[in-house]
RNA sequence: GGGCUUGUAGCUCAGGUGGUUAGAGCGCUACACUGAUAAUGUAGAGGUCCGUGGUUCGAGUCCACGCAGGCCCA
């Protein structure tokens, strides 16, 4: 049996052969099902949208995903993979509304809420089989066949089960939030909503700084103090209908505020008015400066000012001012200064307004500070907002009763009588001398994009889980879990949970998982139904009751609009109706760890061996999405983390750093891709080019570089190898040979490999794909092909088949087998393709696929740290001698005498030694000369150890330092007889040791030497005949090997040699290297001769020769 | 505006715990090699380590403040 042998090699071709090969032999499957009984590796796969096309980056994400799920298969354990799709949501249902032209109003008119379902039913797997195209191609091993459906019954029931549970737990609720609202559409926006194109718009509001009128009292009094008139706070708003909601107001406390005195615009009245420091120049006219008080006459334009005190923000806090319109009593603490975090001095007074029930900081500020929000209590006897859902104030605000607080009535703005509600409020504020300043202010707000009205921050009413009864234990749990990279678990995702706000879960949409809640029409009764049966009871129930005519069906659907048209009987027999909502996208994907498994209706047993995963990983865009829904869900019902292991990837942006876009028409085909440069190619050079945390910019020329550099030398050396075993029919059937026996660089190279093994396998353990991908290929083409292959390639064509060549097979056999076991999670078809040319021939492995066999076990006992340095030294050697005589110009087919090597310590001469043939092959030398100190002619170079001396000495090292730098060759003598040395610097002695310095030589006076790394290296540069000679015989070898190609002969066919004679020194040269010559060129006879017929003039530098070569 | 993150050669990236000549690959230039050959090797040029301050005998590395890009969130 031979080795496949290749002219040129497809990697794409390649990549499709092994993806049938898998196919035809079931080898995903085996992989998985060989580890039956094994440990369980546990990976959850976030389950992506099949409503929109995959994208390069999808490979990316996916190639992290499956890299350690192979890994992890190889290490013997059983990882299965269910995959997934995320079906539900808003982006499905815009894609309908967009692809059938309607909007959501139309919905329950144009459309019936089933028709609209059954359309994003259709339209949410659009794309699936470009997915499952893409997923084959890029070899993502994914289980396929069985995959979780987030619309599917059985996924959903799972979903109100564990709303129940929460439910039950007392942790959902229902309760306000702060939304953007648009009284015109009747309806709360998404922030996805919002941040359509044309939302946010540059409008002109009226913006008014209001006077807080400050209550005098004992904390107070330093404000008045000085003052002149009433003491105000001013606070700046560009919603001055939100002022009757006015609850308290907020300083920071770090910022300085002044009060000053001065007068009122609009009424002329002497007041003293409280703001930040730093915003008195946008308040005050600086022109005024120096106008004293007592000259202002009311009127004037130029209004004079002084400053009165100044003060902390911090005393400040917890001042109390009386209601700027008082409509609403409220108790106290409201009407007091608060402390915000959030305030600043960029803009306004450096105080601002607060209204708990329009601003979601001020609603949070609010709760905090535990201060009541301005409410009223409309029909049904509710607390409600001052402002209805038409988007007018109530009855209780008398003087704009019914207004609407922006224009949704539709007036006339340029009727010269019309006067929007903030003016008529500014009015009214100025009247009372309330008001300090009013004017127009342009400022971006964002509109409904439905009705081109502003939209308003407005409470509505939400379903939440309260995610921070269980803050702490979140934070906790958190603290066990290994994050790629750290900082996004540490930091983004830390400092998220840090902060946490309770989960909103309300969605007023069509398409998703209802919330299973249902309520009496008074509110006081409710039931939350948590699986199918329950709800069947239930329903048993109201028909008893009389509210339902027939059972519901066995395949009933749980999706609206069905579970609205189920009415169920309360406790106390009241009719009860579903709450209107659906619960939030983000809890699907959440819970698939229990709903993937229909948990707790089936496979229980499954789930508690998958549970938590080992291993997820998602773009770092999921931190606040999957990364903590996955969290939030463990954490509150399982008190326990859902993975131990995440990966948190960047993005994948164009070669240039910006995003890819379709629009732009910058992204990457990914099937384009993998067609042009196979899967191998691409993955290996999206994990090796940057951490997969990192931004990757995505370059087709790195693709490229990785293929020709990575894979191409890698194919190479396999090519190589296979060349040479078929013709010596090497199939590793024999013993192995025992290391002992084997060569310096066969135990070196073998050394390395396990080096290698150790720290490829270190890498993936800690989730570092990049870092074993680059040793894998650092080693592929720096050790093994161009030191190890170019070192021992004539072992490998010259001599018969014997014990050395043996080895070297075997050798080269275990370092290309073994990388294609460490690098087949990367690249897995082309590491298998590998994997099954050698060991088809050899048959060591019974495994038919690289990935149904071990990973390989590092051999500690193989690795030789003294032989890798003595390796490193030669190397060393080699490249110090190429470069010297390349500056000589002497090239390496001409032999030279000697190198003289300066030794300063013995360990380095044994190094240098024990490698002294391969140095001498390499760069064609005759010997190494070492010259110690004894020859006295090295020039030696001092230089202070600084990490041993700055420890010691610290700032006494600028003197050490100048002083060791005017040594002489005297003084390093000395200092290396007596071991030590006195120097003098300018406050007392300092005693050197040996240790305390670094000793080199770099130099032979009347050599060229060249150094690197503390070692020297001098060449020898005299030409002998008997060296010209030689390298003669060299070229001429080199030229005869030439022609030997170009007549199209096989390595090992014989030939003739027949030279013409002419010159003295070529005739010499054959003569004395007549059987090397006849050895290199597999000739039977090397003939000199007067004259030879149809000989091939050959130029060898300024010789010419005549040389005929025949079979 | 906040949190996180990135900034080192033309490009892509390395640079434990601070230590005096800042590295690699690609690209470029030159040379060499020629039975791995549509390969390969060697050398050279190329640097304001984003900026400014600070700590230190010594800063690419530590600290502070900025600048620029990115992500997420307001």
């Amino acid at each position: 049996m031979k080795y496949r042998e290749y002219k040129g090699i497809s990697y794409a071709a390649l990549a499709d052969d092994i993806l049938q090969y898998w196919k035809d032999n079931k080898i995903f499957e085996k992989s998985v099902d060989s580890r039956e009984g094994n440990p369980s590796f546990t990976f959850f796969e976030g389950p992506p949208s099949a409503n929109g096309t995959p994208g390069i980056h999808h490979v990316m994400a996916r190639a992290v995903k499956d890299i350690f799920c192979r890994y992890k298969t190889l290490q013997g354990f059983q990882v299965k993979r269910k995959g997934g799709w995320d079906t539900h949501g808003l982006p499905v249902e815009l894609q309908v509304e967009k692809e059938l032209g309607i909007t959501k109003e139309d919905i329950g008119t144009k459309i019936s809420v089933e028709e609209y379902n059954r359309k994003c039913r259709e339209a949410v797997m659009k794309f699936k089989d470009q997915w499952d195209d893409l997923t084959e191609k890029m070899g993502y091993w994914v289980d396929l066949d069985n995959p979780y459906i987030t619309f599917e019954r059985d996924y959903m029931e799972s979903l109100w089960y564990l709303l129940k549970q929460l439910y039950d737990k007392g942790l959902l609720y229902k309760g306000y939030t702060i939304q953007p609202y648009s009284p015109a559409a009747g309806t709360g926006l998404s922030s996805h909503e919002l941040n359509q194109p044309g939302c946010y718009r540059d409008v002109k509001d009226t913006s008014i700084t209001a006077q807080f009128k400050v209550v005098r009292n004992e904390r107070s009094e330093p404000l008045f103090a000085n003052a002149q008139g009433d003491v105000f706070f001013i606070a700046w708003t560009t919603t001055p209908w939100t002022l009757p909601a006015n609850n308290s107001l907020a300083v920071g406390k770090n910022i300085n505020y002044v009060a000053v005195k001065s007068f009122n615009q609009y009424t002329f009245e002497p007041i003293t008015v409280v703001l930040a420091k730093d915003r008195v120049s946008g308040y005050f006219n600086k022109k005024a400066e120096g106008i004293a008080l007592s000259d202002y006459k009311p009127g004037d334009k130029l209004i004079p000012f002084e400053i009165a005190g100044e003060f902390r923000g911090s005393e400040l806090v917890g001042l109390d001012y009386e209601q700027l319109m008082p409509y609403i009593p409220l108790e106290k603490p409201a009407f007091t200064v608060l402390e915000g975090d959030f305030v600043t001095t960029e803009d306004g007074t450096g105080i601002v307004h607060l209204a708990q029930t329009f601003g979601a900081d001020d609603y949070r500020v609010s709760v905090k500070h535990h201060v009541p929000g301005v409410f009223v209590t409309d029909e049904e006897g509710n607390q409600a907002p001052i402002v209805n859902k038409q988007g007018r104030f109530v009855q209780e605000i008398t003087d704009f009763a019914g207004m609407p607080v922006k224009n949704y009535a539709g007036e006339d703005e340029s009727d010269a009588e019309y006067r929007s509600t903030d003016v008529k409020i500014a009015i009214k504020l100025k009247e009372e001398n309330r008001a300090f300043k009013v004017e127009k202010y342009e400022h971006s707000y964002p509109h409904c994009w439905r009705t081109d009205m502003p939209i308003l921050y407005y409470p509505l009413e939400s379903w939440f889980i309260k995610t921070t009864a269980m803050k702490d234990r979140l934070v906790e749990l958190n603290k066990t879990i290994n994050w790629k990279p750290k900082s996004t678990g540490e930091g983004r995702f830390g400092n998220w949970l840090e902060n946490l706000v309770d989960w909103n879960l309300s969605r007023s949409r069509y398409w998703g998982t209802p919330l299973p809640i249902w309520r009496s029409e008074d509110k006081k009764e409710e039931k939350c139904i948590g699986s199918v049966a329950e709800l069947k009871a239930e329903v048993e129930k109201a028909i008893a009751a009389g509210f339902e005519q027939k059972p519901i069906d066995a395949d009933f659907d749980l999706h609206r609009p069905f579970v609205d048209d189920v009415i169920l009987v309360s406790d106390s027999g009241q009719p009860m109706r579903r709450e209107s909502d659906l619960i939030d996208v983000w809890f699907d994907s959440g819970a698939m760890p229990y709903a993937q498994w229909h948990y707790p209706f089936e496979n229980q047993d499954v789930f508690k061996n998958n549970f938590p995963a080992d291993f997820i990983a998602e773009g770092v865009d999921q931190t606040r999405g999957w990364f903590f829904t996955l969290h939030a869900i463990a954490g509150l019902l399982f008190d326990n983390v859902a993975y131990k292991n995440v990966i948190a990837n960047g993005l994948v942006l164009d070669k240039n750093g910006n995003k890819m876009s379709k629009r732009l028409g910058n992204a990457v085909d990914p099937f384009k891709t993998l067609a042009e440069y196979g899967p191998d190619a691409t993955r290996w050079y999206m994990i090796s080019n940057a951490n997969p945390w990192d931004n990757l910019k995505f370059n087709i020329e790195g693709v490229q570089e990785v293929q020709r550099r990575f894979f191409g030398t890698l194919q190479n050396t396999y090519n190589f190898f296979a060349l040479y075993a078929n013709l010596d029919g090497f199939t590793f059937s024999e013993e192995e040979i025992p290391m002992a026996e084997r060569t310096e660089s066969d135990r070196w190279i073998i050394s390395k490999l396990n080096s290698l093994v150790v720290e490829v396998e270190r890498a993936y353990d800690e989730y570092e794909p990049t870092r074993a991908a680059r040793a894998i290929m650092d080693f592929t083409t720096d050790d093994l092909s161009n030191w190890y292959v170019r070192l021992n390639r004539k072992r490998f064509w010259r001599g018969e088949y014997n014990a050395d060549k043996q080895a070297a097979y075997q050798t080269l056999y275990t370092c290309l087998l073994t990388i294609a076991k460490l690098g087949s999670p990367i690249a897995p078809f082309y590491m298998d393709h590998l994997y099954r040319d050698l060991n088809g021939v050899s048959g060591k492995e019974e495994a038919d696929s690289v990935h149904l066999g071990q990973f390989p076990v590092a051999d500690e006992g193989r690795i030789d740290a003294q032989l890798e340095a003595k390796m490193d030294k030669a190397q060393l050697v080699s490249s110090l001698v190429h470069s010297l005589r390349k500056k000589d110009m002497l090239k390496v087919r001409q032999p030279l005498s000697r190198i003289l090597i300066p030794i300063l310590n013995p360990e380095t001469r044994e190094q240098i030694e024990a490698v002294e043939d391969l140095i001498l092959s390499e760069v064609n030398i005759k010997a190494i000369e070492y010259i110690d100190d004894t020859s006295g002619i090295l020039v030696k170079k001092i230089k202070p150890n600084f990490p041993r001396l700055g420890k010691q000495y610290g700032p006494k090292m600028k003197e050490i330092s100048k002083a060791v730098a005017q040594f002489g060759q005297e003084d390093i003598a000395e200092i290396e007889r007596q071991g030590q040395k006195t120097i003098e610097l300018s406050d007392g002695q300092v005693i050197l040791t040996r240790e305390d310095v670094d000793i080199t030589s770099e130099d032979i006076p009347g050599w060229s030497v060249a150094s690197e790394n503390g070692l020297t290296v001098a060449l020898d540069v005299t030409l002998t005949d008997e060296l010209r000679q030689e390298g003669i015989a060299r070229d001429l070898v080199n030229r005869i090997q030439n022609l030997r190609k170009d007549m199209g002969l096989e390595v090992q066919d014989k030939i003739k040699i027949a030279v013409e004679r002419g010159d003295e020194l070529v005739e010499a040269a054959l003569e004395a290297n007549h059987d090397y010559i006849c050895a290199e060129t597999q000739a039977l006879s090397l003939e000199l001769q007067e004259e030879v017929a149809d000989a091939t003039e050959l130029e060898m530098d300024e010789l010419k020769l005549r040389v005929k070569i025949s079979v």
